[in-house]
RNA sequence: AGGCGGGUAGCUCAGUGGUAGAGCGCUGGCCUUACAAGCCGGAUGUCGCAGGUUCAAGCCCUGUCCCGCCUACCA
């Protein structure tokens, strides 16, 4: 850093101050770029971006995606990948018009009055002014993404892809234009493809019955509807063909109440349920679905009984120009007067509602466009099954197939402004024409077909769109999975698999015959600490920069009534007081990192990034010590070949951390990675490691200790780095002093398990080493003993490698005379307790002196604790011992290891009931 | 209705047939010159319930209850 001296490290870890100041330079320097020349060598990595909607603010939905993408995406590039994290944005259709149309609202202006042209131009400028500021809130949670090749879905080329997309479709046959009942939001006014409506269960609603006068006749058939006013549109009643209570009315006509209009009695077994209600049913072709199917079975009329905005139209008669609430209250009101209707009873419904908008979808007839989906389906069916495309978890796999076995048409027209206007042109006599460009034939009297497409359709194309596609392009060759030297994951949430995950590998397949990446990571859902789901109405939604930043609760929370409902959907915040700490992208990214992505709910506890924050803490202060205590040591080239106990047993451990970090990356278990680094640093580097090598450096020159810190917590920065990129870089920075030449943390090997040694026998004898330092500090906090009083230690049947530690054993316990080893066997020494650690190697008395220190009582009840304790245990294995099947039949290791444990069992319950005669002489 | 998850410590969750784990919380003691955002200790379990397979089940099988999600349907 040539401009900006840094400051020195301060005691408590800043990240507001750390986090400001590593972005521009990673930019800058082409961190995090990647190389489409065809030249380079390196294997590469890709993963496409699920692109933002550009309305979209940063949620904790696009914080996860963030974190593990760019987990993933760092430690490829770290391992030597050419590395294309692809970002971009989303044009989303209905939520961006939606957007532009509510500010012209405020103008008072609909979207009509500026016409189609002006208002398009109306939404790039929007787009311009505030649109995908996303991308700048992904950079303060450390996206390493190669911003330089960002796309967005309405861009001119991404423009080519869509046109080539669907005039190839339409050219195939697949793409074709009918005429059927379609979801209809009355709000957004626009067909919905099913996947876009949702269904609201458990809505209040009402069984409605009514009775149809027969023509001709006295009598009358009952009906019953949730929806009376839709029997506006009825042309048949149908009734179950063996139904013994209707039959002699089959073939005769009902009398509309309210348009001059008959209605056949039809009989249809399909429909019917006799058994349900009075076996009569009323059908409305062109507002159900199943009514629509029974319609074209009996060739009923269909009758449109709904403008486009859910209003009644003419056909409504006198109904007309009521909207679908007022119209369902008008016509029960009728039905009354005219001694029609039955009564109505309670009942529980589900409701679809459009996903967008909230407002309840309407089955209307329409012209529409479709797209075939069965072939394209049963090829990206296969190509899982074949494992050209690997699902994880694999568990989605059936929900996968159950999508695409059962697949629908995709309805792809919306009648909307804002999107890919569809490339097809009708001509004066309902001629269609489909081209790239507008046909030359298409003059006087032609106009391009006013419908734009369905945003998800654009988003099917993302993985070979955003490389070039339909041109050959060098990005295209290098980073798609048509080149063998390419592997590519797709991480997302689970709940976009049909809209966009299903699609992309039937469009990549279709395209350009090959899958459009490798595997596909499905993340759950992040909710609140309670287990919602987080939603501006129940008033649980967390925006990660109010984490990252810190946030006054009563700024994050309009009133007292939505405090309540926060605090009580985020019982870990409730305890923080005014608000949250600024925690730092770091301990937010950290945190998202250590739930398992599988889990579908993944409950977001504040508390848990008030722990990691922690962490950082704990990384920053472990760096300023070794940073100190290394002083002009340099940072070795590689792992030293370190012969002392410690150094060679925190190398192993070193070793073993990165195997499981790279186990845990490799099979998107990003949590497992993610808490092995929590633990080895802590635990092993920081509670172990550097309490022993801090006098060796401070008081001493131990060159092996010096190399071997600094070559492990250059690793240790290493590893984190993917999780937690800033703090790493910044500490990775200091150790180098800041060099004037920017070597980036982000582009350093990523440490491998064979970097270093792995010796797990020296492991498990330093395991014993540290139960006897355990063991006698147990006793001292048992019995208060002040850290600063020296009491004496002897320790019994130790085996040589116990012995060679004394010095340690000495200092991590503040025990004077630890040297005192005495042979097993023998005298033990009075006044002193004595505490039970087994061993590979045996047994090994712990025996401290406390002579006039403790209470008698106390101690003897502590070892009553103890023998307790391991006459439970030894009852347990004896049982099992003793049954013959266990000894025949288990694999003999087994059965030895159960052996060798009883004995060390029985060894120390025998030393734990001596130590009872120890107490006597306290 | 069908499908898929889940039910393990107070909370959130790991757990891959072989002596039940972590973080947070709780608790006792320490301002031991990296870190009190810390250190050293401690307590905490009917692994939803009932059967079964196995020498051995939190894990495998069957049934069942509860919770969540998805799909379909709902006159």
């Amino acid at each position: 850093m040539s401009d900006a001296k840094a400051p020195d490290l301060s005691k408590p870890y800043d990240p507001r101050e750390v986090e400001s100041r590593w972005y521009d330079r990673w930019e800058k320097a082409g961190v995090f770029e990647a190389s489409d020349d065809a030249a380079d060598a390196r294997p590469a990595y890709v993963i496409p971006m699920p692109p933002p909607n550009v309305t979209g603010s940063l949620h904790m939905g696009h914080a996860q995606r963030c974190t593990l993408e760019d987990a993933l995406t760092r430690w490829h590039r770290m391992r030597g990948f050419n590395t294309l994290w692809q970002p971009g944005i989303d044009h989303a259709g209905i939520a961006t018009q939606t957007v532009v149309e509510r500010q012209l609202q405020r103008e008072g202006k609909t979207r009509h009055d500026l016409g189609r042209e002006k208002f398009v131009e109306r939404v790039w400028q929007w787009k311009n002014e505030s649109g995908g500021r996303i991308a700048l809130q992904q950079r303060v949670l450390g996206a390493s993404p190669d911003w330089r090749r960002s796309k967005f879905t309405m861009d001119a080329d991404l423009g080519v892809a869509v046109t080539e997309a669907f005039v190839r479709l339409f050219e195939e046959g697949l793409m074709y234009r009918a005429t059927r009942l379609i979801n209809w939001c009355p709000e957004c006014r626009t067909a919905l493809s099913d996947l876009e409506v949702e269904n609201e269960e458990g809505a209040n609603g009402e069984m409605f019955e009514f009775a149809y006068d027969v023509e001709g006749s006295n009598e009358q058939i009952v009906v019953a509807t949730t929806r009376p006013e839709t029997m506006l549109g009825d042309t048949a009643v149908a009734v179950h063909p063996e139904d013994a209570r209707y039959k002699h009315l089959h073939g005769k006509k009902l009398k509309h109440p309210f348009v001059d209009r008959l209605v056949p009695i039809v009989t249809d077994a399909i429909l019917v349920d006799p058994k349900f209600g009075t076996g009569a049913v009323k059908v409305t072709p062109a507002h159900d679905f199943n009514d629509f199917a029974t319609g074209k079975r009996h060739g009923l009329e269909e009758i449109n009984i709904f403008n486009l905005d859910g209003t009644v139209n003419e056909n409504g008669g006198r109904f007309a120009g009521l909207d679908r609430k007022e119209a369902r209250r008008a016509v029960k009101k009728a039905l009354d007067e005219k001694g029609l209707a039955r009564g109505a009873k309670p009942h529980v419904l589900t409701l679809p509602r459009c996903q967008r908008s909230g407002g309840v979808v309407e089955p209307m007839i329409s012209t529409q466009w479709f797209l075939k989906m069965k072939g394209m389906a049963d090829r990206a069916l296969e190509a899982v099954h074949s494992k050209r495309v690997e699902i994880i978890p694999a568990e989605w796999i059936k929900t996968y197939d159950h999508f695409l076995e059962n697949i629908q048409d995709w309805c792809v027209s919306r009648q909307l402004w804002w999107g890919h206007q569809i490339p097809a042109w009708h001509g004066p006599g309902g001629e269609i024409k489909v081209a790239r460009t507008r046909p030359p034939e298409c003059g006087e009297g032609w106009s391009q077909d006013p419908d734009v497409l369905d945003t998800w359709f654009s988003s099917a194309l993302w993985p070979f769109s955003t490389l070039g596609w339909p041109d050959a392009t060098p990005a295209l060759a290098k980073f798609y999975p048509t080149n063998p030297k390419q592997t590519s994951d797709l991480e997302t949430g689970y709940d976009i698999l049909f809209f966009w995950v299903a699609r992309m590998i039937m469009f990549g397949l279709h395209f350009t015959n090959e899958v459009p990446f490798r595997r596909v990571l499905l993340s759950g859902l992040i909710v609140d600490e309670t287990g919602e789901k987080m939603s501006k109405v129940k008033g649980n939604v967390i925006d990660p920069l109010d984490l990252v930043h810190g946030a006054d609760f009563k700024k994050i929370v309009p009133d007292a009534e939505a405090m309540t409902k926060f605090k009580k959907a985020y019982p870990s915040a409730a305890q923080m007081g005014a608000g949250f700490p600024a925690f730092g992208a770091d301990a937010v990214r950290f945190s998202l990192a250590t739930y398992p992505p599988s889990n579908m709910r993944i409950a977001l506890a504040p508390k848990r990034i008030e722990g990691n924050r922690h962490f950082l803490n704990k990384i920053w202060n472990a760096t300023r010590l070794s940073i100190e205590l290394l002083g002009a040591t340099k940072l070795p080239a590689k792992a030293p070949d370190a012969k002392e106990t410690w150094n060679a047993w925190i190398l192993s451990r070193l070793s073993n951390a990165a195997r499981i970090v790279h186990a845990g990356m490799e099979g998107f278990r990003i949590d497992e990675a993610a808490n092995e680094l929590y633990r080895f640093f802590w635990y092993d580097f920081c509670d172990w490691y550097l309490e022993i090598v801090k006098p060796r450096l401070r008081d001493a020159r131990d060159e092996e200790a010096a190399a071997t810190l600094a070559w492990t917590l250059g690793a240790s920065l290493r590893l984190l780095h993917p999780f937690v990129p800033f703090v790493t870089e910044e500490l990775w920075q200091k150790l180098h002093d800041y060099p004037e030449k920017f070597a980036s943390v982000a582009l350093e090997h990523f440490p491998e398990p064979g970097d270093a040694r792995r010796d797990e026998a020296l492991e498990a004898r330093v395991e014993t080493v540290k139960n006897v330092i355990i063991a006698a500090r147990t006793v001292r906090s048992e019995h208060g003993i002040k850290w600063a009083d020296e009491i004496p230690l002897v320790i019994r049947g130790a085996d040589d490698f116990v012995r060679a530690h004394a010095a340690e054993i000495k200092r991590l316990t503040n025990c004077k005379d630890a040297a005192a080893f005495a042979a097993a066997g023998g005298e033990r020494p009075s006044g002193h307790t004595m505490s039970v650690v087994t061993s590979a190697s045996g047994t090994i008395e712990v025996l401290v002196g406390l002579k006039g220190l403790v209470d008698p009582k106390h101690e003897r009840e502590r070892i009553e604790r103890e023998i307790k304790k391991c006459e439970k245990d030894l009852g347990a294995i004896d049982k099992k011992l003793s049954s013959p099947n266990f000894t025949d039949k288990a694999p003999q290791e087994v059965v030895d290891e159960a052996r060798g444990q009883k004995q060390a069992m029985q060894d120390a319950l025998a030393r734990l009931k001596e130590a009872f005669a120890l107490v006597d002489e306290l």
